[in-house]
DNA sequence: GGAAGGACCTGGAGGC
DNA sequence: TGCCTCCAGGTCCTTC
């Protein structure tokens, strides 16, 4: 599933075969691939032919390729591939969207099984976080991801001590900090030895401390890796798939030893998904009176 | 206003 | 072989 490793690997694909080039044709295939766009396919495809593509950018689960004020704004969702390929290609099954571009070289082709993902045209507006370039209006209300300079380690913090929920739910919750899916954040509660219905309010600054370098480190290691891929879904630009799956010490690894003690680890359904920990290092909080 | 749960969506896997 | 059910999960919307 595409989180925040996953889409850099997409990004420095596309900064490698997609930016400095014009837009000659836009084909929306399915609706629903640009169903965030509101006024429709058409205008969708209006608004990016003839456009040159600068550097792609990214925020969390987010990337964009800017054009003057605007930008292609593109979220993968669960199963969405940016390719580049031959523009003669026959097309994929899932194929939603396709870029040809003015030169006739390799096309840029937006593919989804599941059309969770989506792409928009949309205007760049200042940073609130304060980084530098504008960002795409309808995700200025998302956190900084945490290998932004601008991400701010005491801010989250006290936004955590202001919470009432558990750790895990703050994790994926993009306004708090952006990128991580649930891979990465059971894979960085298992580094940290916390319990995902840990109660964020009653972390030290020690813990938050220790969970943001786990994140830090479990996302660093995944880029190096080309990202996770448990099958088809996740590939980079040229349809290669990331080998970090053989990394994991909890996601996915129901009934199998803990890596750190041996313990087998526990599948638990949580916000309609699993959730995967060590019941041994990681010991489900105690109820406070 | 904040927290929590459900809907959306498709196809692969497994059971019968 | 075919049908049915379950499962995967990011984001938005609704409910409490």
């Amino acid at each position: 599933m595409p989180e925040l490793p996953e889409v850099e690997v997409v990004r420095r694909g596309l900064a490698r075969w997609a930016s400095g080039r014009t837009v000659a044709s836009v084909e929306v295939l399915h609706p629903r691939a640009v169903r965030r766009h509101l006024p429709g396919a058409a205008d969708f495809a209006a608004r990016i032919a003839g456009s040159t593509l600068d550097e792609p950018r990214r925020r969390g689960k987010y990337l964009w390729l800017p054009f003057g004020d605007a930008a292609v704004l593109a979220h993968l969702g669960m199963s969405g591939q940016l390719l580049v390929g031959e523009a003669d290609a026959p097309p994929q099954r899932h194929l939603r969207v396709r870029l040809a571009f003015a030169d006739d070289g390799l096309d840029l082709r937006f593919v989804d099984q599941r059309t969770f993902g989506h792409l928009m045209v949309c205007p760049l507006v200042p940073d609130p976080r304060g980084g530098e370039g504008g960002v795409p209006d309808v995700i200025a209300h998302i956190a900084a991801d945490p290998f932004e300079p601008v991400f701010d380690d005491e801010a989250f913090f006290k936004a955590l001590k202001r919470k009432q929920t558990g750790v895990k739910r703050a994790l994926l919750d993009q306004s708090l900090i952006s990128g991580v899916g649930n891979i990465y954040a059971d894979e960085a509660l298992w580094r940290a030895g916390l319990h995902g219905e840990r109660p964020t309010a009653r972390l030290t600054g020690a813990q938050s401390a220790l969970l943001l370098r786990s994140v830090r480190e479990v996302m660093d290691e995944a880029l190096r890796a080309g990202g996770t891929s448990f099958d088809s879904l996740y590939v980079n630009v040229n349809g290669e798939s990331g080998y970090f799956e053989r990394s994991l010490n909890a996601y996915g690894r129901r009934d199998e030893p803990c890596a750190r003690c041996g313990t087998a680890i526990l599948r638990e359904v949580f916000m309609n998904r699993s959730s995967y920990s060590c019941p041994r290092c990681q010991p489900r909080p105690r109820l406070v009176r």
